[in-house]
DNA sequence: CATGAATGAGGTTTCATTCAT
DNA sequence: AATGAATGAAACCTCATTCAT
């Protein structure tokens, strides 16, 4: 029952800065861009000063790195387990995927990475390639083979299977644009998990009757 | 005996200044992003110099807005021209949407406007929603309504129409980012054409057997 | 009979620029030192912002090596066609070197330039080199010739003509140091002519009676 | 069982603390220059931390007196002595005390001394002044005085004593100069005591056959 | 219409110094 | 005695913008 703010400010749970820091310069760097963010809203942010953002990264470029690198894998991975771990059909797995994803774009700081992205990979490449590599060219592989799979099996027509991972992943993209873009210029919000159910019907489906 | 090519820079087309400054300001903004876009750098690759960009455009911002006010209604419109012409059947009209959005994509500078869109509406938020209101907002309802009416008919199946709007665009929106974002850090080339046809099929029809 | 304070800020005289910056940098580079001094004092010493600077010198290195470049070449030049334009015994010509050394000491910048290369070589590695290559490994070969030549005809002594050169130069190097350090922060006034005489004599004719 | 090199961190010579400090202290200032040396680089050569310096210094500027106080006076009580105890003529003294001073220039710190007094000494009159004090206005004077006696007894030909002093020491602080400026950065090493000893030659005989 | 020259404002980065342990 | 962590202050450098020609 310790008055919190009675916690000093130096010497603040040491080991949960560079975090704090990493969620505070997304915020930022999503919010503003990477060249128009201030080294020091990120500070004030994440409750430190300006130079002492300089102990844990090294300039602002590693700072931007360490985001990507921080939180791009968790996502692939969870998709991984899900389709290794399957048996059956491929389509209750990509319902299911698409759920999953459904959610994570409508809690975490998903949509904001992707725009970050999206928004500095032209003008840092290292950081798209390091995206490229980690997560888009796992997951799209990751798709293509399930599609395959269900093809092989007659489960679905006989379709072009990269295309087809593109046709999965596109309404999911669009959503996190939605949620980091649009929404927070007034859009009206999006319910991502609807969406996903939606397109993992026409998915199935199709349109036609 | 003038140098011929003095005449030219001087006299050179006057109302095509404007144009060109517009496309090099998409260009580098898309490039660097709007905030590490140097003007001077715009300028020169427009030729002509730093200061004379003020001529025709009051700042760096009235810049950026004159890019989205020059370049975003002709694709809503063109779409919605091809949707009031259109009798009959839905499925074919949403074929050819997509296919005519395949070939803007593949061709002009479609992509590089949407990623400049979704890099910047936030820190301008007067540009996001310009671009709500002029393009997502007119061509999502204009989606869901030729849906809905297929649903009417019969032609589809009951679906929610504004989420199957979202499904139609997101693989277009997708290949947007890819173009802009990841083929200039080496990624291997989309065919938007092939990926708007392999949709298209998989919309009608679905992937199920 | 020009008001001189309607002279404009801009514009004015832009060819003597350059040099009037090179001025006030080696003012106060010498004054405090490379590190210490900074680019704003040099600026308003120049009588314009810190800003344009950057105009003419890409950064602070290339300032403090355009010094050198702009200053270091000229002394050596001068001695040299004394040198090369003398006939008959060494002795008065190395007097009138000393005593040309002498004056340029009282007047000009030299001590100022030569407490900044013995400031700033370390850490400047470039810099030094230069004015090794440049003033030192040019001066010091030639005053060696110049006694080696003397030793030759027998008018001198059979000395060390590489150390010799030295000991004349040694005196000259006192009189920069005096007058960029020590006089400065209150040492009594030197007479550099008076003490190259006084060299010139000893080394003619040594101490001992 | 507690590792011996952990007590002698802990423990080893208290004392000599301070002395290790400064040792690293001219080190760094003499490579990089006052300003631009990093407290943290000079603790981390005297082996302790940045902030443990503070424990025996109370500021940078602290270090920098501590420097000359414990360095400067050392070589002007050496010269002294050896003039106090001398009888006879004078000539062979002054052989005596610039063999001594090359043998001092070869060995220890004292070229790197000069050089900071030299470059510091402007922007730390303070500095400046208490090396004037205490070595340059009492060698100066010393010599003269030497000089004075020899012209008095009619062992030296009539000179001016102090522009004779002068001649005296030049040499010596160009060497000094060359072993802290210019063989650091690549030029050839230069033999102080053969310096010292030609230089006493040319200073008794003069170069004139 | 066009531009070279100039600058004010602002951001990143560094570092001496302090504090709590 | 010793130090890791933290920060305020300061300096370099950049660039959108303006002015005079």
């Amino acid at each position: 029952m310790i008055a919190p703010e009675k916690i000093r400010k130096r010497h603040r749970r040491p080991n949960a800065r560079p975090g704090e820091i990493l969620e505070a310069a997304l915020d930022l760097f999503s919010e503003r861009g990477f060249a128009a963010a201030r080294l020091e809203d990120i500070a004030s942010r994440a409750g430190l000063s300006k130079a002492s953002i300089y102990l844990y990264y090294k300039d602002k470029n590693r700072l931007l790195n360490a985001i990507v690198e921080a939180m791009a894998v968790t996502n692939v991975l969870s998709v991984a387990a899900m389709a290794d771990s399957h048996q059956g059909p491929m389509m209750p797995l990509l319902r299911g995927i698409l759920q999953h994803l459904g959610q994570r774009l409508a809690q975490g700081r998903l949509p904001d990475l992707i725009k970050l992205i999206i928004s500095e990979s032209r003008a840092h490449p290292d950081l798209g390639r390091l995206y490229l590599d980690r997560v888009v060219n796992r997951a799209l592989p990751l798709f293509r083979k399930l599609i395959e799979r269900g093809v092989a099996s007659g489960e679905f027509r006989p379709v072009d299977a990269d295309l087809a991972a593109r046709c999965l992943v596109g309404p999911m993209l669009l959503t996190a644009v939605w949620k980091s873009v649009f929404e927070p210029i007034g859009a009206e919000p999006l319910d991502s998990e609807a969406l996903a159910r939606q397109h993992a019907d026409i998915l199935a489906n199709g349109l036609l009757a």
